[in-house]
DNA sequence: CGATGTTTTGCAACGACGTTACGTTACAGT
DNA sequence: ACTGTAACGTAACGTCGTTGCAAAACATCG
């Protein structure tokens, strides 16, 4: 019963596409609801039809780029050697952050909580690198400690995707990368 | 000439204060410069004739935060043990990051821009990692690179930070903080 | 001492923002 | 056909950062 909705799932993509491109195009500040609606030729309460308010609308941003996140982790193939493992995850992380460089940002800082199940996809890709961790402990070339080494390793991973993103990694941002989580995990050895 | 200035160095003390009150108890986004004036029981008038501008006024927070950094960094005595010193570093950067919370973030993400003088002071800082780290290669601790490695190191401390700012460093973070630092720094290793 | 010039101040307004109340419209069920 | 209900477009509300403008407060000069 009542009226039918007009506000479908292409004005949705549409939206999600032009939000995109603004935050893309003058960062998150430049974002704002009537804008969208302009671009995207349609009203405020299309937006507040489809997302329900402007945190529901970033939620759904972040949704998208934790799925890229996580595709671009499981593309990783399972190693014997875990130290490449993870080298490669982390560069898997780097290269769906620096596929949406403006976007990037939104998950870590504001724009309010995420949903649950983006949480959990997140956590999804932790615990990938987690049980990566403790196939080389048992293997002997880690110490204790999978989770911590997950954690510390994360915080490197998002240091260097932030750093790199202000410019601040120098000239060979790719080694910097290298460099650094070949290091820590050098530096985990058993 | 012309009409003496009111707001003066006392109210532009108090204005800092009870901005970063507000930020501290609200974030960032529950700084507005109407509810401060109202706050610190003064006008929006004064806060751009002190500040010139909301911006000014976060570039001088970031000041602020810039100079208690700065304080910890100096204290750290130079040591003949390059890996202690550079620990040392490390968790001075820590103590002063946990000392205003929610004032960190303004530094690395918005505000705009800071002022230059601040980023020489953060330079500074940063200097001096790298001249314990060239220490360490001339004393044959660590391959070469100083500036590299001071770069990865900043990546890591600036990650930590904003993991254990979110939470995200389990339940003991000075002991992530310890095992993170270290074994990058013995991954760093000749 | 009064007139003038210069700078700061308080106040009110401007445009833009996120959000919401409201009257209208379009369908489902009787 | 009538009624109830849900989604619609429009217009407003309150707040934000910022700015124009007239009044105010001094220094200088006649």
């Amino acid at each position: 019963m009542g009226r039918p909705r007009e506000h479908d799932e292409t004005t949705r993509a549409r939206l999600l596409r032009v939000a995109g491109a603004l935050v893309e195009a003058e960062g998150v500040e430049g974002l704002s609801l009537r804008r969208l609606a302009r671009r995207a030729d349609t009203t405020t309460r299309a937006i507040y039809s489809l997302f329900e308010s402007k945190e529901g609308l970033l939620a759904a941003m972040y949704h998208e780029m934790a799925a890229a996140m996580a595709a671009h982790h499981e593309a990783v193939p399972v190693s014997e050697d875990v130290t490449e493992e993870l080298l490669a995850l982390a560069l898997a992380y780097r290269a769906s952050a620096l596929l949406h460089p403006t976007l990037y940002p939104l998950m870590v800082l504001k724009g309010g909580a995420p949903l649950p199940e983006d949480v959990a996809l997140a956590r999804r890709g932790f615990e990938r690198v987690v049980e990566t961790f403790a196939r080389g402990v048992r293997a002997g070339v880690f110490r204790r400690g999978a989770e911590s080494m997950g954690r510390q390793l994360f915080a490197l991973v998002h240091g260097l995707t932030t750093c790199e993103l202000a410019g601040m990694l120098g000239a060979r941002p790719k080694r910097a990368w290298r460099e650094a989580v070949s290091a820590m995990l050098r530096g985990f050895a058993a």
